[in-house]
DNA sequence: TTGTTATATCGTATTATCTGAATATAACAA
DNA sequence: TTGTTATATTCAGATAATACGATATAACAA
């Protein structure tokens, strides 16, 4: 039972991070596109838009998604490629 | 943005429970020797017997680890080897 | 029996997470 | 400017997770 606690606390972070199903969701819905807006995600998603935005908050905090803009709209990718590699084998 | 609802939900059930300094530090611990028992793991942890319990609890029910008695003690082992290759993976 | 060790469960206070309405901001068009 | 669309942030209330002491149970020994 080795005691690398730190690293628990931030794999635990990561994981946190993707345990909740819309954000599972919107995840593989990146994974399998490429890339995704936010209002595509709400025609997919049937919550509200800023219930979605908080979601994506929190991806993005974990490091896991980033955005770049164009024009008015924000496009996720994935930015963790472990992570991807990680739910491509979990939804498998 | 595939519609899998009730697979996400699923996997975010599983991922919540690993979600956990603690316990992502016990899945390990079983993953390193193989199986362990409850005595052992509050040598390593350093938090009261029931908190232990209680994490142990919450992997079992979710499917990650299984236990059998062996006189007073009660050894845990990994049940779902799925998630057995994914924390290995995640905490390489 | 009684006592002891190992583990599980209960009770509860504290803290964190989730949702969704309301509001704010950013980009752009007219 | 003003209006519109896309997205983000704030807020409040509801729900869930967490920690840990106290207590219970299970196995065994004397």
């Amino acid at each position: 039972m080795t005691q690398d606690l730190v690293k628990y606390e931030e794999v635990a972070e990561i994981l946190k991070a993707l345990a909740h199903p819309i954000r599972l969701c919107i995840v593989n819905g990146i994974l399998g596109s490429g890339e995704c807006n936010v209002t595509h995600m709400q025609g997919c998603l049937d919550v509200p838009q800023s219930t979605i935005s908080q979601h994506l908050q929190k991806l993005r905090t974990a490091g896991i998604v980033e955005s770049k803009r164009n024009g008015l709209e924000v496009y996720y990718t994935i930015k963790n490629e472990k992570v991807a590699k990680l739910i491509d084998e979990i939804l498998m």
